[in-house]
RNA sequence: GGGUGGAUUCCCGAGUGGCCAAAGGGGACAGACUGUAAAUCUGCUGCAACUUGCUUCGGUGGUUCGAAUCCACCUCCGCCCA
Protein backbone atom coordinates (compact mmCIF):
# COMPACT_ATOMS: atom_id res chain seq x y z
CA UNK A 1 0.00 0.00 0.00
CA UNK A 2 1.27 3.43 -0.75
CA UNK A 3 1.95 5.94 2.00
CA UNK A 4 -0.36 8.97 1.77
CA UNK A 5 3.13 11.04 1.70
CA UNK A 6 5.83 10.26 -0.37
CA UNK A 7 9.45 11.74 -0.85
CA UNK A 8 10.78 12.45 -4.04
CA UNK A 9 14.59 13.20 -4.23
CA UNK A 10 15.77 15.52 -7.13
CA UNK A 11 19.14 16.66 -6.33
CA UNK A 12 22.12 17.10 -3.82
CA UNK A 13 24.05 19.90 -3.83
CA UNK A 14 27.83 18.80 -4.22
CA UNK A 15 29.26 21.05 -1.79
CA UNK A 16 26.95 20.43 1.13
CA UNK A 17 23.58 18.43 2.27
CA UNK A 18 21.61 20.56 0.59
CA UNK A 19 18.96 18.90 -1.17
CA UNK A 20 16.47 19.19 -3.27
CA UNK A 21 12.88 17.50 -3.76
CA UNK A 22 9.29 17.25 -3.77
CA UNK A 23 7.15 15.76 -0.85
CA UNK A 24 3.69 13.87 -2.79
CA UNK A 25 0.68 14.42 -0.34
CA UNK A 26 -3.30 14.23 -1.10
CA UNK A 27 -3.71 17.84 -1.77
CA UNK A 28 -0.73 18.27 -4.06
CA UNK A 29 3.09 18.49 -4.41
CA UNK A 30 5.34 20.39 -2.29
CA UNK A 31 8.81 22.02 -3.44
CA UNK A 32 11.73 20.73 -1.14
CA UNK A 33 13.22 22.96 0.94
CA UNK A 34 10.17 24.56 1.92
CA UNK A 35 9.09 26.45 4.56
CA UNK A 36 5.44 26.27 6.13
CA UNK A 37 3.73 29.05 7.30
CA UNK A 38 1.47 28.30 11.08
CA UNK A 39 -2.20 28.70 11.27
CA UNK A 40 -2.74 27.50 14.66
CA UNK A 41 -6.22 28.19 14.70
CA UNK A 42 -7.00 26.93 11.73
CA UNK A 43 -5.83 30.71 10.06
CA UNK A 44 -2.76 32.08 8.80
CA UNK A 45 -3.20 34.93 11.30
CA UNK A 46 -4.40 38.07 9.58
CA UNK A 47 -3.79 36.05 6.15
CA UNK A 48 -7.26 35.07 3.27
CA UNK A 49 -6.14 31.51 2.39
CA UNK A 50 -6.00 33.12 -0.92
CA UNK A 51 -3.86 35.28 -0.51
CA UNK A 52 -1.16 32.96 1.56
CA UNK A 53 -1.59 31.15 -1.55
CA UNK A 54 -0.54 33.85 -3.95
CA UNK A 55 2.68 33.64 -1.95
CA UNK A 56 3.21 30.39 -3.58
CA UNK A 57 2.64 28.53 0.11
CA UNK A 58 2.22 25.02 -0.72
CA UNK A 59 1.41 23.72 2.74
CA UNK A 60 0.54 25.11 6.20
CA UNK A 61 0.67 24.13 9.62
CA UNK A 62 -2.27 24.05 12.22
CA UNK A 63 -2.71 22.67 15.47
CA UNK A 64 -4.51 19.56 17.59
CA UNK A 65 -4.43 21.16 20.89
CA UNK A 66 -5.99 24.67 19.80
CA UNK A 67 -8.46 23.08 17.70
CA UNK A 68 -9.56 20.36 19.78
CA UNK A 69 -10.20 22.89 22.12
CA UNK A 70 -11.86 24.93 19.81
CA UNK A 71 -14.05 24.79 18.04
CA UNK A 72 -13.53 21.04 18.73
CA UNK A 73 -12.35 17.93 16.21
CA UNK A 74 -16.18 17.10 15.90
CA UNK A 75 -17.20 20.40 14.51
CA UNK A 76 -14.64 20.26 11.79
CA UNK A 77 -15.59 16.87 10.68
CA UNK A 78 -18.38 18.09 10.66
CA UNK A 79 -17.56 20.14 8.61
CA UNK A 80 -16.05 18.20 5.80
CA UNK A 81 -12.44 18.31 7.58
CA UNK A 82 -10.16 20.46 7.91
CA UNK A 83 -8.96 21.85 4.47
CA UNK A 84 -12.98 22.23 3.62
CA UNK A 85 -13.68 24.23 7.07
CA UNK A 86 -10.91 26.86 6.54
CA UNK A 87 -11.02 26.79 2.69
CA UNK A 88 -7.52 25.79 2.14
CA UNK A 89 -7.41 22.95 -0.67
CA UNK A 90 -3.40 22.89 -0.55
CA UNK A 91 -1.30 20.44 1.85
CA UNK A 92 -1.95 20.42 6.19
CA UNK A 93 0.31 20.00 8.42
CA UNK A 94 -1.14 19.39 12.18
CA UNK A 95 1.33 19.18 15.18
CA UNK A 96 0.09 16.93 17.70
CA UNK A 97 -0.42 18.78 21.01
CA UNK A 98 3.48 17.80 21.98
CA UNK A 99 4.73 20.99 21.67
CA UNK A 100 1.96 22.41 24.26
CA UNK A 101 3.39 19.99 26.88
CA UNK A 102 6.44 21.74 26.49
CA UNK A 103 4.92 25.74 26.40
CA UNK A 104 2.11 25.07 28.55
CA UNK A 105 4.92 25.12 31.71
CA UNK A 106 2.58 24.62 34.82
CA UNK A 107 -1.19 24.19 33.28
CA UNK A 108 0.11 20.39 32.82
CA UNK A 109 1.35 17.35 34.51
CA UNK A 110 3.31 14.52 32.28
CA UNK A 111 2.66 10.93 32.79
CA UNK A 112 3.18 7.70 31.02
CA UNK A 113 -0.63 7.03 29.52
CA UNK A 114 -0.60 10.67 28.41
CA UNK A 115 -1.05 14.75 29.45
CA UNK A 116 -3.42 16.29 31.88
CA UNK A 117 -3.85 19.54 30.91
CA UNK A 118 -5.99 22.67 31.78
CA UNK A 119 -7.10 24.73 29.09
CA UNK A 120 -5.80 27.92 28.46
CA UNK A 121 -9.13 29.42 27.72
CA UNK A 122 -11.07 28.77 30.27
CA UNK A 123 -8.78 26.67 32.17
CA UNK A 124 -11.31 23.22 32.27
CA UNK A 125 -9.15 19.83 32.44
CA UNK A 126 -8.31 17.54 30.05
CA UNK A 127 -6.48 14.78 28.68
CA UNK A 128 -4.18 14.06 25.90
CA UNK A 129 -2.69 10.98 24.84
CA UNK A 130 -1.40 9.53 21.91
CA UNK A 131 -4.15 8.16 21.23
CA UNK A 132 -6.70 11.22 21.91
CA UNK A 133 -4.00 13.50 19.63
CA UNK A 134 -4.69 10.65 16.57
CA UNK A 135 -8.26 10.66 16.79
CA UNK A 136 -8.52 14.10 16.55
CA UNK A 137 -5.80 14.74 13.79
CA UNK A 138 -7.67 11.87 12.30
CA UNK A 139 -11.02 13.58 12.54
CA UNK A 140 -9.35 17.04 11.27
CA UNK A 141 -8.45 14.75 8.11
CA UNK A 142 -4.51 16.91 7.43
CA UNK A 143 -2.16 15.66 5.05
CA UNK A 144 0.74 14.92 7.27
CA UNK A 145 -0.11 14.27 10.96
CA UNK A 146 2.79 14.26 13.67
CA UNK A 147 3.27 12.05 16.71
CA UNK A 148 2.56 13.12 19.98
CA UNK A 149 5.83 13.90 21.71
CA UNK A 150 7.12 15.38 24.74
CA UNK A 151 9.66 18.63 23.50
CA UNK A 152 12.27 18.46 26.40
CA UNK A 153 13.20 21.96 27.63
CA UNK A 154 16.71 23.69 27.62
CA UNK A 155 18.58 22.89 29.35
CA UNK A 156 17.25 19.41 30.91
CA UNK A 157 19.66 17.19 32.59
CA UNK A 158 20.40 14.29 30.80
CA UNK A 159 18.39 11.66 32.71
CA UNK A 160 15.63 13.87 31.94
CA UNK A 161 15.74 14.08 28.78
CA UNK A 162 16.61 10.40 28.15
CA UNK A 163 13.41 9.42 29.83
CA UNK A 164 11.62 11.76 27.91
CA UNK A 165 12.76 10.53 24.74
CA UNK A 166 12.40 7.16 25.74
CA UNK A 167 8.32 7.66 26.59
CA UNK A 168 7.91 9.73 23.18
CA UNK A 169 8.98 6.05 21.65
CA UNK A 170 6.28 4.26 23.74
CA UNK A 171 4.18 7.23 22.43
CA UNK A 172 5.35 6.61 18.98
CA UNK A 173 4.44 2.98 18.74
CA UNK A 174 0.94 4.10 20.36
CA UNK A 175 0.46 6.79 17.49
CA UNK A 176 1.22 4.08 14.90
CA UNK A 177 -1.16 1.44 16.80
CA UNK A 178 -4.18 4.24 16.59
CA UNK A 179 -3.48 5.86 13.79
CA UNK A 180 -6.61 5.32 11.34
CA UNK A 181 -6.12 6.68 7.79
CA UNK A 182 -3.14 5.65 7.14
CA UNK A 183 -4.51 6.13 2.86
CA UNK A 184 -4.96 9.59 3.11
CA UNK A 185 -2.77 10.93 6.24
CA UNK A 186 1.23 10.02 6.09
CA UNK A 187 2.17 10.09 10.60
CA UNK A 188 5.90 11.52 10.93
CA UNK A 189 8.41 10.43 13.80
CA UNK A 190 10.06 12.96 15.80
CA UNK A 191 13.41 12.59 16.79
CA UNK A 192 13.86 14.40 20.34
CA UNK A 193 17.03 13.97 22.68
CA UNK A 194 17.75 17.51 23.38
CA UNK A 195 21.78 18.18 22.88
CA UNK A 196 23.37 15.15 23.83
CA UNK A 197 23.97 13.45 20.79
CA UNK A 198 24.16 9.36 22.01
CA UNK A 199 20.48 10.37 22.86
CA UNK A 200 19.88 11.79 19.28
CA UNK A 201 21.13 8.66 17.75
CA UNK A 202 19.45 6.53 20.07
CA UNK A 203 16.09 8.39 19.50
CA UNK A 204 16.71 8.44 15.52
CA UNK A 205 17.46 4.52 15.19
CA UNK A 206 14.28 3.94 17.51
CA UNK A 207 11.87 6.22 15.02
CA UNK A 208 13.81 5.17 11.49
CA UNK A 209 12.98 1.77 13.04
CA UNK A 210 8.90 2.07 12.70
CA UNK A 211 9.60 2.85 9.28
CA UNK A 212 7.70 6.08 8.57
CA UNK A 213 6.78 8.02 6.36
CA UNK A 214 8.69 11.61 6.90
CA UNK A 215 10.44 12.10 10.45
CA UNK A 216 10.93 15.51 12.10
CA UNK A 217 13.81 16.91 14.41
CA UNK A 218 11.45 18.03 17.58
CA UNK A 219 13.74 20.08 20.63
CA UNK A 220 15.77 22.71 19.15
CA UNK A 221 15.46 26.08 19.10
CA UNK A 222 14.42 25.92 22.75
CA UNK A 223 16.47 28.66 24.08
CA UNK A 224 19.85 26.99 23.02
CA UNK A 225 22.33 28.91 21.30
CA UNK A 226 22.40 28.80 17.91
CA UNK A 227 25.95 26.65 17.13
CA UNK A 228 25.20 24.54 19.71
CA UNK A 229 21.83 24.21 17.54
CA UNK A 230 23.57 23.85 14.35
CA UNK A 231 26.39 21.02 16.11
CA UNK A 232 23.52 19.21 17.17
CA UNK A 233 21.49 19.13 13.96
CA UNK A 234 24.71 18.05 12.15
CA UNK A 235 24.32 14.90 13.44
CA UNK A 236 20.53 14.66 13.88
CA UNK A 237 20.49 14.73 10.13
CA UNK A 238 22.86 11.89 9.93
CA UNK A 239 21.12 9.45 11.55
CA UNK A 240 18.20 9.99 9.58
CA UNK A 241 17.24 7.49 6.18
CA UNK A 242 18.22 9.69 2.63
CA UNK A 243 14.65 8.65 1.22
CA UNK A 244 12.24 10.15 3.48
CA UNK A 245 11.66 14.37 4.10
CA UNK A 246 13.46 15.80 7.12
CA UNK A 247 11.48 18.24 8.70
CA UNK A 248 13.47 20.49 11.94
CA UNK A 249 10.66 22.24 13.97
CA UNK A 250 9.93 25.31 15.21
CA UNK A 251 12.53 27.01 12.94
CA UNK A 252 12.03 29.73 11.02
CA UNK A 253 14.57 32.74 11.57
CA UNK A 254 16.32 33.42 7.78
CA UNK A 255 19.77 32.32 9.07
CA UNK A 256 18.23 28.92 10.72
CA UNK A 257 16.48 28.31 7.09
CA UNK A 258 19.95 28.25 5.26
CA UNK A 259 22.09 26.35 8.49
CA UNK A 260 19.47 24.03 8.38
CA UNK A 261 19.25 23.37 4.55
CA UNK A 262 23.04 23.05 4.17
CA UNK A 263 22.85 20.24 6.73
CA UNK A 264 20.12 18.49 4.99
CA UNK A 265 16.42 19.71 6.02
CA UNK A 266 13.83 19.83 3.83
CA UNK A 267 10.90 21.59 6.13
CA UNK A 268 10.35 24.02 8.53
CA UNK A 269 7.97 26.08 9.55
CA UNK A 270 8.22 28.96 12.60
CA UNK A 271 5.59 31.37 13.93
CA UNK A 272 8.55 34.15 13.71
CA UNK A 273 7.54 35.69 10.55
CA UNK A 274 3.47 36.08 11.26
CA UNK A 275 4.08 36.80 15.13
CA UNK A 276 7.32 39.32 14.24
CA UNK A 277 4.76 41.17 11.56
CA UNK A 278 2.14 41.57 14.14
CA UNK A 279 4.25 42.66 16.85
CA UNK A 280 5.63 45.23 13.92
CA UNK A 281 9.02 43.81 12.82
CA UNK A 282 10.11 43.35 9.00
CA UNK A 283 12.03 40.49 7.66
CA UNK A 284 14.02 42.21 4.85
CA UNK A 285 16.72 41.32 2.49
CA UNK A 286 18.35 44.34 4.62
CA UNK A 287 17.56 42.87 7.81
CA UNK A 288 15.01 43.34 10.62
CA UNK A 289 13.24 46.28 10.30
CA UNK A 290 10.86 47.51 13.30
CA UNK A 291 8.93 49.60 11.48
CA UNK A 292 7.65 51.51 14.81
CA UNK A 293 11.22 53.25 14.92
CA UNK A 294 10.84 56.73 14.90
CA UNK A 295 13.20 56.61 11.71
CA UNK A 296 10.34 55.38 9.57
CA UNK A 297 8.20 58.70 10.06
CA UNK A 298 8.77 60.29 6.68
CA UNK A 299 10.34 57.30 4.96
CA UNK A 300 8.31 57.17 2.36
CA UNK A 301 9.94 54.32 0.60
CA UNK A 302 8.97 50.66 0.49
CA UNK A 303 10.11 48.25 3.30
CA UNK A 304 12.03 46.55 0.99
CA UNK A 305 14.09 47.90 -1.29
CA UNK A 306 14.27 44.38 -3.03
CA UNK A 307 10.98 43.18 -2.76
CA UNK A 308 7.61 42.64 -5.34
CA UNK A 309 5.36 41.92 -2.70
CA UNK A 310 1.51 43.18 -2.37
CA UNK A 311 2.55 45.09 0.37
CA UNK A 312 6.29 46.64 -1.26
CA UNK A 313 4.99 47.19 -4.54
CA UNK A 314 2.32 49.53 -2.69
CA UNK A 315 2.44 51.26 0.68
CA UNK A 316 5.73 53.24 2.69
CA UNK A 317 7.23 52.43 5.29
CA UNK A 318 5.90 55.83 6.65
CA UNK A 319 2.69 54.82 5.75
CA UNK A 320 2.95 50.95 7.58
CA UNK A 321 4.55 52.92 10.89
CA UNK A 322 1.46 55.16 11.12
CA UNK A 323 -0.75 51.77 10.72
CA UNK A 324 1.02 49.98 13.71
CA UNK A 325 0.71 52.70 15.61
CA UNK A 326 -3.15 53.15 14.88
CA UNK A 327 -3.16 49.93 15.99
CA UNK A 328 -4.79 48.93 12.72
CA UNK A 329 -5.73 45.52 11.27
CA UNK A 330 -4.29 46.38 8.10
CA UNK A 331 -0.75 47.08 9.64
CA UNK A 332 -1.24 43.03 10.46
CA UNK A 333 -2.10 42.29 7.25
CA UNK A 334 0.40 44.23 5.09
CA UNK A 335 3.13 42.96 7.65
CA UNK A 336 2.47 39.33 7.47
CA UNK A 337 1.65 39.31 3.70
CA UNK A 338 5.80 40.49 3.72
CA UNK A 339 7.32 38.64 6.40
CA UNK A 340 5.94 35.26 4.56
CA UNK A 341 6.54 36.42 1.07
CA UNK A 342 9.94 36.73 2.09
CA UNK A 343 10.48 33.45 3.77
CA UNK A 344 8.78 31.64 1.35
CA UNK A 345 10.42 33.48 -1.98
CA UNK A 346 14.17 33.28 -0.08
CA UNK A 347 13.01 29.53 0.21
CA UNK A 348 12.63 29.22 -3.75
CA UNK A 349 15.66 30.89 -4.26
CA UNK A 350 17.28 28.58 -2.43
CA UNK A 351 15.80 25.74 -4.02
CA UNK A 352 17.11 27.35 -7.60
CA UNK A 353 20.35 28.00 -6.05
CA UNK A 354 20.61 24.11 -5.37
CA UNK A 355 19.30 23.22 -8.32
CA UNK A 356 22.28 25.14 -10.37
CA UNK A 357 24.91 24.19 -7.77
CA UNK A 358 25.43 27.52 -6.14
CA UNK A 359 23.60 27.46 -3.04
CA UNK A 360 27.14 28.41 -0.69
CA UNK A 361 27.07 31.54 -3.26
CA UNK A 362 23.78 32.40 -2.78
CA UNK A 363 24.17 31.88 1.23
CA UNK A 364 26.67 34.14 1.00
CA UNK A 365 25.34 36.73 -1.12
CA UNK A 366 22.17 36.60 1.36
CA UNK A 367 24.18 37.03 4.89
CA UNK A 368 26.05 40.09 3.38
CA UNK A 369 22.74 41.23 2.49
CA UNK A 370 21.33 40.82 5.38
CA UNK A 371 23.54 41.84 7.93
CA UNK A 372 22.94 41.02 11.39
CA UNK A 373 20.58 38.05 12.02
C1' G B 1 -23.15 91.29 39.97
C1' G B 2 -23.60 87.13 43.88
C1' G B 3 -22.30 82.15 45.05
C1' U B 4 -19.53 77.84 44.20
C1' G B 5 -15.98 74.12 42.19
C1' G B 6 -11.39 73.77 39.89
C1' A B 7 -6.13 74.71 37.73
C1' U B 8 -0.66 68.57 39.09
C1' U B 9 5.01 66.47 35.35
C1' C B 10 3.37 65.40 26.93
C1' C B 11 -2.35 64.19 27.86
C1' C B 12 -6.10 62.30 31.40
C1' G B 13 -5.91 61.85 36.45
C1' A B 14 -4.52 60.48 42.00
C1' G B 15 -2.27 63.07 45.84
C1' U B 16 -4.99 67.70 51.09
C1' G B 17 1.97 69.44 55.79
C1' G B 18 7.29 65.48 55.78
C1' C B 19 7.73 58.36 53.56
C1' C B 20 6.65 63.23 46.56
C1' A B 21 10.27 63.94 41.04
C1' A B 22 4.90 62.99 42.69
C1' A B 23 0.03 56.65 42.20
C1' G B 24 -2.63 54.79 37.94
C1' G B 25 -3.96 55.09 32.84
C1' G B 26 -2.83 56.96 27.91
C1' G B 27 0.72 58.64 24.57
C1' A B 28 5.92 58.89 23.13
C1' C B 29 10.50 56.26 22.88
C1' A B 30 13.31 51.66 22.97
C1' G B 31 13.67 46.30 23.27
C1' A B 32 12.11 41.03 23.04
C1' C B 33 9.59 37.46 20.04
C1' U B 34 11.85 30.51 16.41
C1' G B 35 6.53 22.85 16.21
C1' U B 36 1.54 30.53 18.58
C1' A B 37 -1.57 30.81 26.37
C1' A B 38 1.61 36.37 21.86
C1' A B 39 -2.61 42.31 17.40
C1' U B 40 1.60 39.84 23.30
C1' C B 41 5.32 40.99 26.79
C1' U B 42 9.42 44.07 28.94
C1' G B 43 11.92 48.56 29.85
C1' C B 44 11.80 53.86 29.89
C1' U B 45 9.43 58.77 30.15
C1' G B 46 11.78 66.61 34.79
C1' C B 47 17.34 67.95 34.39
C1' A B 48 22.05 66.73 35.50
C1' A B 49 25.52 64.42 37.60
C1' C B 50 26.11 58.40 38.52
C1' U B 51 23.79 55.74 44.97
C1' U B 52 23.72 62.62 45.21
C1' G B 53 22.38 67.61 43.70
C1' C B 54 19.06 70.92 41.11
C1' U B 55 14.24 72.64 38.98
C1' U B 56 8.70 71.33 39.02
C1' C B 57 2.38 70.68 40.81
C1' G B 58 -1.71 78.34 37.27
C1' G B 59 1.03 83.32 39.21
C1' U B 60 2.97 86.32 43.26
C1' G B 61 3.76 86.82 48.27
C1' G B 62 3.33 84.57 53.10
C1' U B 63 2.94 80.74 57.45
C1' U B 64 6.27 76.58 58.82
C1' C B 65 12.32 73.30 60.61
C1' G B 66 9.60 71.48 56.14
C1' A B 67 4.31 73.16 51.21
C1' A B 68 1.64 70.14 45.23
C1' U B 69 -0.85 70.08 50.03
C1' C B 70 -2.22 75.75 54.85
C1' C B 71 -3.16 81.52 54.26
C1' A B 72 -3.71 86.17 51.15
C1' C B 73 -4.21 88.41 46.65
C1' C B 74 -4.13 87.86 41.29
C1' U B 75 -5.09 85.17 36.41
C1' C B 76 -7.86 81.67 33.73
C1' C B 77 -11.78 77.79 33.32
C1' G B 78 -16.51 75.16 34.79
C1' C B 79 -21.31 75.28 37.18
C1' C B 80 -25.50 77.69 39.80
C1' C B 81 -28.47 82.17 41.04
C1' A B 82 -29.76 87.02 39.34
Amino acid sequence: MKPAVTYELIKEDPRTRARRGRVHTPHGTIETPVFMPVGTAATVKAMRPEEVKELGAEIILSNTYHLYLRPGHEIVREAGGLHKFMNWDRAILTDSGGFQVFSLGDLRKIKEEGVYFRSHIDGSKHFFSPEKSMEVQNALGSDIIMAFDECAPYPADRNYVKNSLERTIRWLDRCKEAHKNTEQQALFGIMQGGMYKDLRYESAMQIVERDLPGYSIGGLSVGEPKELMYEVLDDCVEYLPKHKPRYLMGVGSPDCLFEGVERGVDMFDCVLPTRLARNGTAMTSVGRISIKNACHERDFTPLDPNCDCYTCRNYSRAYLRHLFKSNEILSSMLLTNHNLHFLVNTMGKIRKAIEEDRFLEYKKEFYDSYGKF
